[in-house]
DNA sequence: AACACGGGGAA
DNA sequence: TTCCCAGTGTT
């Protein structure tokens, strides 16, 4: 069954999408809502590509909170030009792929500094900005600019995959939905109608469970028709999670705690951590302690999982009395340690040093054992 | 084309 | 547990 067997219905099926969307668009702050939106009112596009990066991968509930962080800290794309990397990166922890914010970050500034602070209105040229792909493009250009674009996220991938029934398993199948999603897209208004999709595929046509039974689309859906609807989208067969273990190391001095800067590409990039035993090189960690000293280890204390393995990780607490660290020069000392990369962080508020979940759990840990005992 | 890249919520 | 989420960049 392919998308020309319901070309003739395009029509039909694109007005009752905006026509569901005017009551029932989810109320978003980084939205302009429909009664506005009908008038010509467009959004800041700075805010669109901010809640666009932000949504790559990630959930419209997890992202709510941040997006009214960064925007209120840093209100247009100048002010997140002149930020420090560092602040960006410590406001975006626990949000996850810190490539974005690395992006982000670099994207704010070549708007600002080469664009003169105004972002392009062109999918093509739009593609060309670091953190901004097929999808984000296509986003910005429709919702911030009203240019018709064709944009293509999970939930419209769901959403056209189930109208047209179509088979072809994903990631190719993908040029097939986005030939349907192409039928669909209305020449105004592109912006709204991604939207309405967008907004349909999260609370009606859900990856589980749809609720096929108050679906506007409902007698245009061939997979309904067939039956078949959490059939579709097709995708391959998932690969196995290894599981690996990793160490950290606590290293505390005066209320303070020892943490490091990671190396800017790869896991974690660039988000400031606790030393750890190099687990995340593609093996199990060494297990070595980055200086000599007497050592108490935790085992097992923080399970986390990322996207292709899953981390076991130990805790090694350091117990001599006095640390000494060589900073005096710029060398690696002999366990690891870079001084340039080296912090010591108050206990206090080291909610506020910006570690990643998995570090911040370790922490956690740490601080409830050491309140009991 | 395949893989690397986080984390949380839902069933 | 497993699956999924307003994907992008690298190899």
């Amino acid at each position: 069954m392919g998308v020309d067997r319901i070309t003739g219905e395009a029509q039909d099926i694109t007005a009752k999408i905006s026509a569901h969307y005017v009551d029932n668009a989810r109320n978003l702050p980084w939205r302009v809502p429909p009664k506005l939106s009908v008038s010509g009112m467009l959004p800041d596009p700075y805010h669109v590509w901010m809640s666009e990066v932000m949504l790559q991968q990630t959930t419209v509930a997890a992202v709510i909170a941040y997006f009214q962080k960064f925007t209120q800290r840093w209100p247009t794309v100048a002010d997140l030009a002149a930020a420090d990397e560092a602040d960006v990166l410590a406001a975006w922890a626990g949000l996850g792929y810190y490539a974005r914010a690395r992006n982000l970050h670099k994207c704010a500034r070549h708007v600002t500094e080469q664009l003169d602070g105004m972002f392009p209105s062109q999918e093509a040229e739009l593609l060309k900005l670091p953190g901004v792909g097929a999808y984000t493009a296509a986003a910005i250009a429709a919702i911030a600019f009203g240019q018709r674009a064709v944009v293509v996220d999970a939930n419209i991938e769901r959403l056209v995959a189930r109208l047209f029934a179509i088979d072809r398993p994903l990631p190719k199948g993908k040029a097939d939905i986005r030939m349907g999603m192409d039928a669909l897209t209305p020449k105004d208004g592109a912006g709204d109608f991604a939207q309405a999709c967008m907004d349909i595929g999260a609370s009606i046509c859900s990856a589980k469970a749809p609720k096929c039974g108050i679906c506007p689309l409902q007698e245009h859906c061939a997979a309904y028709a067939a039956g078949d609807q959490e059939r579709y989208p097709v995708k391959p067969p998932k690969k196995a999670k290894p599981v690996r273990k990793g160490r950290f190391f606590w290293i505390e001095q005066d209320e303070k705690l020892l943490l490091v800067t990671r190396p800017p590409k790869g896991m974690l990039g660039s988000m400031r951590a606790l030393p750890d035993d190099n687990w995340a090189a593609g093996t199990d960690g060494h297990g070595k302690p980055p200086l000599d000293g007497d050592w108490q280890l935790h085992e097992n204390v923080v399970q986390h999982s990322f996207t292709h393995f899953s981390l076991e990780v130990d805790l090694a607490v350091y117990q001599s009395e006095k640390i000494v660290i060589n900073t005096g020069d710029n060398k690696s000392t002999e366990v690891g340690l870079k001084p340039d990369d080296m912090l010591w962080w108050p206990l206090d508020g080291i909610e506020d040093a910006g570690l990643p979940t998995l570090f911040a759990k370790a922490v956690r840990w740490a601080v409830k054992q050491k309140l009991k005992e």
